[in-house]
DNA sequence: AGTGGTCTAGACCATGCGGTCTAGACCTAA
DNA sequence: TTAGGTCTAGACCGCATGGTCTAGACCACT
C-alpha cells in the first residue's frame, strides 16, 4: 500500500495524452458540455472547476486523475473544439475551388464559419477568445495542437494580392486582420432567427468586405 | 459610542453620489489608475479588490467608506472613463460638419476613436468590454450614466441611407453593427508604432468600409 | 476641553477556490 | 483467492476573495 505513493510520484502529468483519439474527455460528454459552458462564460483562469464538477457530476478525484489539473481539462476541451471547427473546413479542401478566386473561397470560408457559429456559439466564442489570451498562455496551450489559421490566411492574402483581386494600396496584414475581425464577430452580425436569412446576411457581410457600404 | 453602529446602519449605499463632479475617485488618482489596470485586465467580477488596494495604497476601510462596495468602485471608474471618452467626441460637435456627409463624419469619428485608443488602451478595452457584459449587469451599471452611443449611430445611419450615400440593399442595422465592430477593434487594426502612420492606417480602414477591398 | 461626525487602518470573517490525499470499489491476471 | 493497478468519491488543505467591524486619528464647532 505504501508503494502507492511512490507510483503516484509522477508529478509531471503527461498532457500530450490528452489530445487526439485518446482524449479522455471524449468518454465524458457531460463533462465536456459542462467545461464548454464554464470556460466559454469565464476566462480559463476564472472558470470554476467546482462548478464544472457539480454540473457534470464527475468527482474531483476522477478529474485530477484523468486530466492532471485545470489546465489539462482546458487543453483537452480545446483539442475537441479545434477538431470540431476544422471539421467544418475540411469539406472545403475536397471541393474543386479555384484558388485564384479569392472571393469565391472567402464565401465558402464565411459559410463554414457561419455553420460553426450556429452549431455551437459557445465553441465559437472559445475559439475566438483563445486568440485574445496572453501570448505566454497560448504558447503553453498550443504546444500540443497548434492550429495556426491566421498565419495561413495572411500568407494566402499576400499571394492573392499579386493577382490584382485585392486593392494593392492596402497592406496585406491590414486586409487579413480586417477579415479575421469580421469572421470573429460573425455571431454579432448574423443574428436573424430564420436560418435562410442567415446565409443571406453572411453574404451581405461578404459584399461589404468586397465592395464597401457606399452607394452607387 | 454605541450610537456609531446605529448611524452606520445606512446599509443602502447611495451609488448616485459616485458620478459627476462629486466622484470621490477624482480625489484618488492612484486608486483610479490601479482600478483601470485591474478592471481592464479581468472582468468586473473577477478583478481583485485586494490587488487594487495593494497597488494604490488605499486601505479597505476607506474604499468601502467612499464606494460602498466593489461595484461602486467600478461604477465610479466607468463614469470617469465615459467622461474621458466623450471628451474626445465633444470637439466634433463644435466643428462645422455637414451632417449629410456621412463618410466625412465617419472619418472624424474614426479619428476621435483612434485618439482615445492611443491615449489609454486600457480605457478603450473597458469601454468596449462593457458592451459585452450581461444585459442585467449593464442595466444595473448604466442606471447612473447611460451613454447610448449605438442607438444614436443606428438612427443616424437609417437617416443617412435615405440620402443614397449607403447602398440601400444592406439593412441599416447590419451596417451599424459592422461599423461598431470595426471601431471596437480599431486597436487591433492600427498597431503601427509611428504615430503618423496610424492615422493613415485608420483612414485606410475607413476606405475599406466605404469601398471594400476588391481591386479595380 | 469636550463632542459629534468623518475617515482610515487593518484584523477579522465566511466563502469558494485549485489542488491533495486516502479509503475503497472495481478489474484483471496469476 | 489474492495482489497490483486503475479509477472514483469526497473530506480536507492552504490560500485568496469580497466584505464587516472596531479602535482611534482627525477635524470643526461650541
Amino acid at each position: 500500500m505504501a508503494f502507492r505513493e511512490v507510483f503516484r510520484m509522477k508529478k509531471h502529468f503527461d498532457y500530450s495524452a490528452l489530445i487526439g483519439e485518446s482524449n479522455p474527455l471524449l468518454r465524458y460528454p457531460e463533462l465536456l458540455d459542462a467545461a464548454i459552458d464554464e470556460f466559454s462564460a469565464k476566462s480559463c483562469e476564472d472558470a470554476s472547476l467546482n462548478e464544472i464538477l457539480k454540473k457534470s457530476g464527475m468527482s474531483k478525484g476522477s478529474l485530477y486523475h484523468h486530466f492532471g489539473d485545470k489546465f489539462g481539462l482546458y487543453v483537452a476541451m480545446m483539442d475537441i473544439i479545434v477538431q470540431k471547427k476544422l471539421s467544418y473546413f475540411y469539406p472545403l479542401l475536397s471541393e474543386e475551388l479555384d484558388t485564384d478566386d479569392f472571393f469565391g473561397i472567402l464565401k465558402r470560408v464565411m459559410k463554414a464559419t457561419l455553420e460553426f457559429v450556429l452549431a455551437d456559439e459557445r465553441m465559437h466564442h472559445l475559439s475566438v477568445r483563445v486568440m485574445e489570451e496572453s501570448a505566454e498562455f497560448r504558447k503553453r496551450a498550443f504546444e500540443f495542437f497548434v492550429p495556426d489559421y491566421f498565419q495561413a490566411l495572411r500568407a494566402y492574402i499576400r499571394y492573392v494580392m499579386e493577382s490584382g483581386q485585392i486593392d494593392t494600396r492596402y497592406p496585406p496584414e491590414l486586409v487579413a486582420k480586417f477579415i479575421e475581425i469580421v469572421l470573429a464577430n460573425l455571431d454579432k452580425l448574423v443574428t436573424d432567427p430564420e436560418p435562410d436569412k442567415r446565409l443571406e446576411t453572411a453574404n451581405q457581410v461578404l459584399d461589404i468586405i468586397q465592395h464597401g457600404i457606399a452607394g452607387k
